[in-house]
DNA sequence: CAAGTTTATATGAAATTTCATACAATCGAC
DNA sequence: GTCGATTGTATGAAATTTCATATAAACTTG
């Protein structure tokens, strides 16, 4: 690989290859266990919490809110979530994982830490920690 | 906004957080440029090299193969790059920036420069340092 | 509370991306 | 050199994403 220029300082690209490259690793392990890798961020950001409105998914996973739609349509026709009036206010949707969807998403969430912790072993503790913090601190000022 | 859990500490997420954020607030730019994000990767990604072959644009702008054929045959109609056989091997298709290509993404290196420098000199000197050589062990390591 | 504005989601059409596969050129071993 | 395997790119069909816009439900003001 003969690449420079572009790869080899540029922070934005940085971080955009290195996001690339740490999630490929464990895209594997989604593609194995069934779920594109747009099912596995649903899924992912709905465990752990009662439900989320389709904005909220959408800010979560990074898509427009009209492809979060669609996913969760079909996601919702594969019976891994499930759609719900909201109470307060009738233009959100709220959307939680089905039993399904919790028993399917279980074992890839243990695959996703174990993936994780051998990333930031590697890495080493202090580095891993200064890391996440910089990376905190790249989206707690801004946006 | 509510995010937890899947947010606020795994790793994978957070680099792909702190990756669209930062990237957001260029793209703002590209397209007041009038180029779209793909585009400008392949712009920027040729600029400064002689040419590239679909393949290492593929590798660099982390997009499948056929996304970047496709992608450079829109930009080779709108006149931004050309295709020119490879002499050595010539299952490959070198791809260059044209003169109209170069003119029009000169400035934008130059904005993503300075974009680039305001994240940095809004980190401090030392963690930029330590961000961008920690990212690079991500990546240099694997894949 | 009516009228205008904003916000949340849905939806059709268009554009893009991806998957599978085809084809052509190179490589390797004999 | 020839044959089988591999590699680089192209291409059609399918799936996904996006844009633009529609719709309905809150909000705001007077």
């Amino acid at each position: 690989m003969a690449e420079k220029e572009f790869v080899d300082s540029y922070l934005p690209y940085l971080l955009a290859r290195a996001s690339f490259s740490i999630s490929s690793e464990f895209h594997a392990q989604v593609e194995a266990a069934g779920f594109t890798v747009s099912e596995w961020r649903i899924l992912a950001s709905l465990s752990g919490v009662k439900q989320r409105t389709v904005g909220e998914l959408a800010d979560i996973v990074l898509a427009k809110q009209p492809t979060v739609t669609k996913m969760v349509l079909r996601m919702v026709d594969q019976g891994l979530v499930m759609r719900t009036a909201c109470t307060q206010d009738k233009r959100q949707a709220w959307v939680s994982l089905t039993l399904k969807g919790k028993k399917r998403v279980t074992p890839l969430l243990k695959k996703a830490a174990l993936h994780e912790k051998s990333v930031l072993s590697a890495l080493g503790e202090s580095q891993s920690h200064v890391l996440k913090s910089i990376l905190q601190q790249l989206f707690t000022t801004k946006n």
